[in-house]
DNA sequence: CAGCGCCCCTGCCCGC
DNA sequence: TGCGGGCAGGGGCGCT
């Protein structure tokens, strides 16, 4: 489910009810995510403050007093603000809750999610050390796109969701930015072009700024923390529209697997 | 290291 | 209406 946007309108729409709020219980209905919920946490942060909401790649950074909760909402994680109160459902797997009533809740049915714990800075955590650049940062740019694409053997598009050459380009934003920039998915990253790599690196971050604005993209069960689906779905003009025409030049629009995931692309304005 | 498959899990949609 | 197959927005891991 989420990809960068999505994780970026959560973190925008959980921290402003959980900053400064004081943690009352941790509640832990079932620790089997991907790897396990940690025991203690209700020890630890009972009565403790959460200082800060941010996002780190696809990584919800929770910080309180005395350590960092690091959560990944995997494939069909969503995290919503809710009164206490509020009836538990199936998948509700994880919350916090807090001194004014309210509580934050993870549903995630495949449970492919993570909620895990750090004393220490997170961005040394072992899955977040090694990380390559955020995409919307000036240290993502087409010459780094470029060094980094030379001799590499993989297509483009599994290039730019390796997350040690940048962070946040999932499945569905990967095909959407290939196609603003005209360039076929199954391309070799070490044939792109100098201004390929200029067009592709600003295809990302205007595929990205855009999705954020509109809320992210809600395909089936996308709800920000408020609820809400994303708009960006509206926007989407290669994902999810096999056989459908396309939007430039009425061809019909390609449907292949690449690394075992769906790819879209237009055969005709994509080289 | 780079480049691959595999796999974790539930739900939903489609065709029969 | 029921059931089996295929597919889904992620990404770490282990193998070659």
């Amino acid at each position: 489910m989420p990809e960068l946007p999505e994780v970026e309108t959560t973190c925008r729409g959980i921290a402003p009810h959980i900053k400064n709020n004081t943690i009352t219980s941790i509640i832990v209905r079932n620790r089997k995510l991907r790897w396990p919920i940690p025991a203690g946490l209700n020890t630890k942060l009972k009565n403790k403050k959460i200082i800060s909401v941010t996002r780190r790649a696809k990584y919800l950074l929770i910080k309180t007093e005395v350590g960092t909760l690091i959560i990944h909402l995997g494939m069909s994680g969503s995290l919503r603000i809710l009164p206490t109160t509020e009836a538990v459902e199936k998948h509700d797997h994880f919350e916090i809750q807090f001194k004014d009533g309210i509580c934050l809740r993870l549903r995630d049915p495949r449970r492919f999610g993570s909620v895990l714990w750090t004393k220490d800075n997170p961005l040394k955590h072992k899955l977040l050390i090694n990380l390559g650049p955020e995409p919307l940062d000036k240290e993502f740019n087409a010459e780094l796109l470029f060094e980094k694409s030379r001799k590499r053997k993989t297509t483009i598009k599994q290039f730019i969701m390796d997350a040690k050459i940048v962070v946040g380009v999932g499945n569905i934003y990967a095909s959407e930015a290939l196609f603003l920039s005209s360039i076929h998915p199954k391309r070799l990253a070490g044939k792109l072009s100098k201004a390929q790599s200029l067009s592709l690196t600003k295809a990302i971050k205007k595929i990205l700024k855009q999705a954020i604005k509109q809320g992210g993209t809600t395909l089936k069960d996308f709800t920000s923390s408020d609820g809400k689906p994303g708009y960006f779905s509206q926007k989407l003009k290669v994902y999810n529209r096999a056989d459908e025409s396309c939007l430039t030049c009425k061809k019909p629009i390609k449907q292949i697997t690449l690394g075992q995931r769906s790819t879209f692309y237009c055969s005709s304005c994509q080289k």
